[in-house]
DNA sequence: CTGATATCTGGACGACGTAAACATATCTTG
DNA sequence: CAAGATATGTTTACGTCGTCCAGATATCAG
């Protein structure tokens, strides 16, 4: 059976626990929400006992942290994905459409996400770090867009500006009091891209 | 003892036990944070049985309301403050600074606020419905600043912008990847002038 | 004074996070 | 290939949690 390892690392008894386990997570999120989220029954989804996960995993943070992970990057991919499709005017707007859209079609590994930014008091890594992290999208967007690339202050001010608006935009977008809103304006994009245009932030959506 | 009970309602044996226990939660939020936050550590801290509350709050959720209103209120006082003691062209930009600072100085109260408006997906009844509710505050002081009183639609989405971008901002003011740029702009306060200012939303600060 | 009612205690239950002791499968090395 | 080392899993156990229930006791209404 040497076909079955060859791959680089893992596969012992279970196969590959630490990948069921944060997909276990991952269902469990989506079906019943954070509140139903505990270890012993992302062990129990998994078919395992609840000790087994701390054989992959220090702690329940540390599992919530990789589920986190992958939430940061199908947020990264959705966030490519906006921007490449989107008119080169409309770039910066896309991004932030995209943003909120993650946010509110997967409300609960959102929270896991930012949870677990909370307590560390910090945006992961993947996220603010590297060349091509959605953060420097952001960012690289507002350059092409016209903003002054010699001004390296002014344009991290204003990138932390939109990445705000956005979160912020994310968490009272499902609140019941801007519903009102989302109707009069036919829907939910459209009360998006009106709130934005409201931050003056996107010169792609700018009033008059 | 008829003195004791001449107020209107409550003191029986404890004399007002549902005063104490949210005194109680507010005193171990500040001490050691939401997550030491249990209904047993607040009815220990108020030194009866962990039975207790349930005479007063019908579960742990409800406790968490109550405190979580106090805190709305506080955020509110210290928003009419802020706008009262502002010169008149900076009054919307010091409603949100003063947002953002309440929520920097009270992190865990912030955070049970917000838990709490995130479960029943709305932010509560008297921060947005009421005459003299803070959001009010920002419509009416957007008014003052000049913004059309009689586009009730824009004003409404222009004051949810700006709440938007004040609860992005409390929620990112606190990660450890903008310390370099408080440090770089002097401080917190001139930093979350600056990002406001990028935003476009506050005429008082609005740059060139 | 006497019952009704509001308030608190004590004890119990199941679920949780986590640790320790043990069992077993896989890897490594001689 | 034999044999220890190591990685992975189970079982059991402990303390804490939210919550409920059965009393006890204090206050109130008549």
């Amino acid at each position: 059976m040497r076909d079955s390892h060859a791959a680089e690392a893992r596969p012992y008894h279970h196969g590959d626990l630490r990948r069921a386990l944060i997909d276990a997570a991952r269902r469990i999120l989506e079906a019943e929400g954070p509140s139903a989220l505990s270890l012993r029954a992302v062990a129990r989804e998994a078919g395992v006992s609840p000790a087994a996960p701390y054989h992959h995993f220090k702690d329940k943070a540390e599992l919530l942290d990789a589920v986190a992970a992958e939430g940061w990057e199908m947020l990264d991919a959705a966030m490519a994905r906006a921007k490449e499709q989107a008119e080169p005017r409309d770039k910066l707007t896309a991004l932030g459409i995209a943003y909120v859209c993650f946010a509110r079609e997967n409300p609960a590994l959102y929270r896991v996400m930012y949870d677990a930014a909370r307590d560390k008091e910090a945006l992961p890594e993947q996220m603010h770090a590297s060349e091509d992290s959605a953060f420097c999208k952001v960012r690289d967007t507002m350059i092409e867009q016209g903003a002054d690339p010699e001004s390296a202050v002014e344009l991290e001010l204003a990138t932390t500006a939109a990445w705000c608006a956005a979160h912020g935009l994310a968490e009272m977008a499902g609140f019941k009091q801007f519903e009102h809103l989302k109707e009069t304006l036919g829907g939910e994009v459209p009360f998006l891209r009106a709130v934005f245009g409201h931050m003056g932030l996107f010169p792609g959506v700018r009033r008059d």
